[in-house]
DNA sequence: CTGAATCCTTGCTGATACTG
DNA sequence: CAGTATCAGCAAGGATTCAG
């Protein structure tokens, strides 16, 4: 992006530094996984590992570790351990987290509205490609 | 950034076939580089291919190529093709790319406002982990 | 139950070369 | 200029196993 934003009511980020670094940011929260936990946390409140596992139908173990591990570190949700038999472990939002979440509402309404749009345009797409 | 988004207008998805379709259009949306190409193209409008490789900093030429077919069979952007010598490729948002680009902009603006808060999250976790 | 460690497969990425 | 094609290196991700 070399340009400065024009008609817009973004952020100026005049700053060619600070822009990288939400770029990054970007980069690393605009993740499916991420979305689809802070969405779940979101829903749901307070949830354990297990039912996080569950819930983002689909992830992997791994995945779903060092996804909560980035979250975790990027301060968008807090970990609890509690010293139990059997171990539990509760993730709930921060009040960052909370504020991305909802910054991705729109994001979540938008899909849900144009799904059947994206379908026939890939469909049209294909049907395009055949020939 | 306060409560849960029960009190938001999300489509209430009591499908569980139209969940899954969301689910999957938001994995294939929530790409970083389809992010920001939505907002290059939605800040300085139509571009060219060599603008967009430009302005989309460390995206590859085979990435680029990528994003945009996908983001063409979406639906997302329109590629026009100029006969002319030197050949010349234009892109451009459709209305629901602008969608799209517009669902994202609370992204953008959480980003750019919260980058510090980040980054300090983020030296706390890792001074955390050093012991 | 939570999650770390291992292996292994897939896929991105970068570089390069080649068309229209 | 705007791609396509190919190859090599590397990292992401899945499945499985082990440990606290």
């Amino acid at each position: 992006m070399q340009k400065p934003a024009i008609d817009h009511d973004y952020p100026e980020n005049l700053d060619p530094r600070v822009e990288a670094l939400v770029t990054q940011v970007i980069g690393r929260v605009a993740d499916k996984w991420t979305m689809i936990l802070l969405e779940v946390l979101t829903e749901h409140g307070e949830q354990r590992f297990s039912q996080l596992l569950r819930a983002a139908d689909g992830i992997s173990q791994k995945m779903l570790t060092q996804t909560l591990r980035q979250m975790e570190r990027d301060g968008l949700v807090i970990r609890t351990v509690h010293a139990a038999v059997p171990p539990r472990v509760d993730y709930r939002l921060t009040d960052l987290g909370e504020g991305l979440s909802y910054a991705f509402c729109g994001v979540w309404v938008w899909a849900a509205k144009n799904v059947d749009r994206i379908e026939s345009a890939r469909a049209a797409f294909d049907a395009a490609r055949e020939r």
